[in-house]
DNA sequence: TTGTACGCGTTATCAG
DNA sequence: CTGATAACGCGTACAA
């Protein structure tokens, strides 16, 4: 007999008037809901949260479809998941490892009901297939999307990327190389197509045999910059996807005993704690907002009220490496 | 009606016949199987995550309980994640933020059956309250527990610690401060007992004016080294308690123009991308093996087999910092 | 304020 | 190989 039974039967009261008490229902003789907290009290007893998300066809659980943990994502985790706490909701973690079939797992765990909602943040599937899910339950992106019906919170960045470039040209650098992410991603793209257009519009010269691709991580960021630096003409300036692949050239370019930022100006994105200990000058992402937009998005679907979403921008930080 | 029963009525076939389908069971006669699978599809039926954890007593999901998410931790988590999947067990991420109450949501969910076992990266409330947690459950640890009887896989970080020492004196440094983390957790006082013993045993003066605490990221390296280097006697050399602190140090080291290592020798520990990026010289940890430990140990007590733990050891990697 | 009766979607134990 | 029946632990109309 399970523990809720018994707490029925030693309080002689009915399993609806137990259940009351547990949710703290306002609808209780205050005589009786003592006596039965007494009783919940001295059994132990815990409401078994399976029964309880069955019975509700609820979990209060998000899942975060995720390649695997990256310092280039924690931030957006953690205020995700602390805006999920804020309204009940807990978070769990599919990394995908890039493997397709493990990535699918956390779409058929929406199907299965064990969350209410997914967040994408890195995802490998087509997105035309993964599409067909959010009739299971709300889905969000981080990553922009290019197919499909599943909306992103992500913002253009080439926006954010033009702000590090004309910062460049103001500084008077104009052989400036460009060290992207993936190289197919709408990012990667909208990038490009802002960097073509200011250079161009500026009559300025774009030197694709500049352009760099997968430079994630530190490690990524020197080896692009002994590749760049290796070739007959180098560039003076260098624009990443991200704060990682800066400090990974900074880092490259001292140790050639390159003058910063006189012979290498560098430009990160992001502006995380890296930048600002290493002293980079990037671009600051609303990261936090984005995070909370995300969340907020599912929680209009699935929640009771509706919350605002807040405002992006994306801003220059200019530090010592322009 | 759920479409478990619709499949029931269409197929003419038992709930238990059914349920032998869903579950791949062998004693099921073929063209019976062929004929449900069909109408599975046709229904577009996925099993209900949650009824089937009411059913069996399990979740096959871990949760980990960590204050935030942390560059620190990533690698133990990724590794955690992936040995907790190839099991069938999936992770769930309880960030307390450093709140008690928010921490013991992740106990009390043992207690209801959310979870089938914990794993406790940082913890905030008193062990001892914790321990009585493990009637519910398995709990496993990273961070060394001080009391109760909830184990951790962590090494006895001084033995690395003195490693990075005995490297140092080889070197000739003798002028050495140490950056610590959380100033009473068994890992600095192991790192504290190993540095002074052995520059006791040599004859070597103990500076405890010398000793920083609560340094775990960048910016706090940063911030522990001007206030050594505001000091009447500077050190020559500082043994830090990650590689993250030991980067921030370098970062402003450099900014002070000293000369590395000659006049300032840096260790770092856990043998991080960072580390490898900067080039500091630091203690490979053996993060996955921890990790992977800390699931099996999880899994020796709720799963069937019982997979053997592997060997840790920690070793000097040494780079351009000393 | 309390109780009745039913539903949530599966698994498991038998017996046949 | 298949089926009947009983758990699993709780929420919730509806009625009283």
């Amino acid at each position: 007999m399970s523990k809720f039974e018994q707490i029925m039967r030693l309080s002689g009261y009915s399993r609806a008037t137990v259940s009351r008490v547990i949710n703290n229902s306002p609808n209780v003789n205050e005589e009786t809901r003592e006596k039965i907290l007494q009783i919940m009290k001295q059994l132990d007893y815990a409401p078994n949260r399976n029964a309880v998300a069955l019975s509700k066809g609820r979990t209060q659980q998000i899942g975060i479809v995720i390649a695997v943990l990256h310092e280039t994502t924690i931030s957006f985790l953690n205020h995700f998941i602390q805006a999920a706490l804020g309204c009940g909701f807990q978070t769990i973690i599919y990394t995908s490892q890039g493997d397709k079939e493990k990535e699918l797992q956390a779409f058929e765990d929406l199907r299965s009901k064990r969350v209410d909602g997914l967040l994408i943040m890195t995802c490998v599937n087509d997105p035309g297939k993964l599409s067909a899910y959010c009739r299971y339950g709300p889905i969000i992106s981080w990553q922009r999307m290019r197919a499909g019906q599943i909306p992103s919170v992500a913002m253009d960045q080439g926006e954010g990327y033009r702000l590090g470039l004309e910062h460049l040209l103001a500084k008077g650098f104009t052989r400036i190389a460009n060290v992207f992410g993936r190289p197919n991603s709408l990012n990667t793209k909208s990038r490009r197509l802002a960097f073509e257009a200011v250079m161009e519009q500026r009559g300025l010269p774009v030197r694709h045999d500049w352009y760099r691709y997968e430079v994630y991580g530190m490690l990524d960021g020197e080896q692009a910059w002994r590749s760049l630096a290796a070739m007959n003409e180098a560039p003076e300036a260098v624009l990443c996807a991200n704060d990682y692949a800066a400090a990974g050239i900074l880092n490259e370019a001292r140790r050639q005993n390159l003058a910063i930022p006189q012979q290498l100006a560098i430009v990160g994105f992001d502006d995380t704690e890296l930048s600002a200990s290493l002293g980079i000058t990037t671009i600051h992402n609303p990261i936090k907002e984005q995070a909370q937009n995300a969340f907020y998005w599912i929680w209009n679907i699935i929640g009771d009220e509706s919350l605002e979403p807040s405002p992006l921008n994306f801003q220059l930080v200019e530090r010592q490496t322009t």
